[in-house]
DNA sequence: CCTTGAATCTCCCCTAACAGGAGGTTGTGT
DNA sequence: ACACAACCTCCTGTTAGGGGAGATTCAAGG
């Protein structure tokens, strides 16, 4: 008959957690005396709390371990090993997570050693969601003529006295960095009412399960270091860019050097498979 | 002037996150409306939390990222830069502790995969303490013969009236398993005020930091059965020994075939560094 | 103007696996 | 007999919010 403490020490559990796993019906002493409350153990329990240990040390809740030790065995050999299956595979996932977390950790710390201030680092992986718009797409000369197309948007949507959503979106069907000739389309979220044209077309943009997105806070003509930024983040982090980028102008208009302007850039991405 | 809902919906981030992130002074709304308790953003706000979640991201936590980002970047380059190699450090060993609990569970559902029952293979790393002894060691004709050992150290101890501690420890100093000339060593606990002989030497039995234990319950002539288990495990598991091995007999005696009977067989071992 | 449903508010409880500590009782050694 | 260690129960705290109750407030339709 082993008191908690000598228990504690033999098994290097700590007497905090023998009680802990006595309420919860886990381990239980094999004696308690009933007048004072002190738990008694015995050396016999030492198998059954190391497969408790063991359990853990694989990854399983205490709740899971109760339900696989309790009623003499309770689950198959089947059960476990589909438990065991199912834990390897979430294991596998969790490891997945952390290594992509230290490459971002590696990522910013690669930033910071360049010399760069902490400035549009702060890339976020987030899902955007379909949305109704109501859109023009054409050859553009450069990338700022995106802002008149948006202005005549509004003012269809306007004439049709319907509301317009905030989302003022800029498309990039090019892949890469163009001088001309720009595949650029202008989109503004609308109700369903809205009808198109043959200039401006009304569809339903489709979402994106996985985009890289970084807000840029300031002027336009700063906007294209932020999308070096981002592009070699998703480079960097081990994504791949899977559809054409957009701009979201969260607070903007027709000047170019304001630096209240937010713009959220998003790349659609999926991660490589090793 | 964004309602939270808006943006939760902007920024993917869940109300009660925002909520949360204002009550802990990390992101505060722009305005709130004092009779209602509204809360109002804008989006120009949305830098702020996107370096919040790059940051949760890097695995901050929340307290953390609000003493980067408050008083005004109140952290200095060269003080993030620490906090991001701390981090890198620690990510790496959950990345070691994580995979390391992945070949685990491989372990163990190889095991299954054998055939064999749950018998046997719940191993634990932990560390065992130094502790004073009184102990005979000489070259034994089998494995059996440490119990006379033992006894022998045990009638010495109740000659000078000690009282001995459980520990009963039978130690092996060959590498790998022999059938004669047996390196042994029986160990008993004892206190400060033992005196040895020639033949029971008296001394501080040094501790280890990692053994990997396997509590063996059951007669002494299925002892094996849980050696080759352990050393397998330890192996498949990526560690080394690294010193003499020990059964700890917790409930033992003369008797060679007593089911009642507890061992421990505690293995010395490091990791295998890559 | 009234109503109704959606959005928002605050407040409280819940999570996993214990650790820390308060305050009281019991066991042990001198 | 007394001190001190060990033990007991009960309460609180840890992370990053989620779930829900109950009370307002907002926006749109009749």
């Amino acid at each position: 008959m082993l008191k908690i403490g000598d228990f504690s020490t033999l098994s290097q559990v700590s007497v905090k957690a023998l009680r802990h796993y006595d309420r919860l019906g886990l381990l239980q002493p094999a004696q308690v005396d009933s007048d004072t409350g002190y738990r008694f153990y015995t050396a016999n329990q030492l198998p059954r709390l190391n497969r408790i240990l063991a359990f853990k040390n694989l990854g399983f809740p205490l709740d899971t371990i109760a339900q696989l030790l309790d009623e003499d065995g309770g689950v198959s050999i089947e059960t476990l090993r589909g438990m065991l299956r199912l834990k390897q595979v979430e294991l596998e996932q969790t490891l997945r997570d952390e290594r992509a977390r230290l490459t971002r950790v590696a990522t910013y710390i690669h930033h910071l050693e360049q010399g760069n201030t902490m400035t549009n680092i702060d890339v976020v992986i987030k899902g955007v969601a379909p949305i109704r718009v109501a859109s023009i797409r054409e050859a553009l000369p450069n990338y700022h003529a995106i802002g008149p197309l948006i202005g005549e948007i509004e003012g269809a949507i306007a004439q049709q006295s319907l509301p317009c959503s905030t989302a003022y979106l800029g498309i990039w069907h090019d892949e890469g960095y163009k001088e001309e000739e720009i595949d650029g389309e202008a989109a503004l979220g609308v109700s369903e009412g809205f009808v198109g044209s043959d200039r401006i077309r009304a569809y339903e943009l489709p979402g994106w399960d996985n985009c890289a997105c970084l807000v840029h806070a300031g002027a336009y003509n700063t906007l294209k270091d932020a999308y070096t930024n981002l592009v070699s983040w998703i480079e960097a982090n081990g994504y791949r860019i899977v559809g054409p980028s957009r701009d979201v102008y969260l607070v903007g208009g027709p000047d170019d050097d304001d630096t209240t302007y937010v713009t959220e850039i998003q790349f659609p991405v999926e991660v490589i498979s090793p």
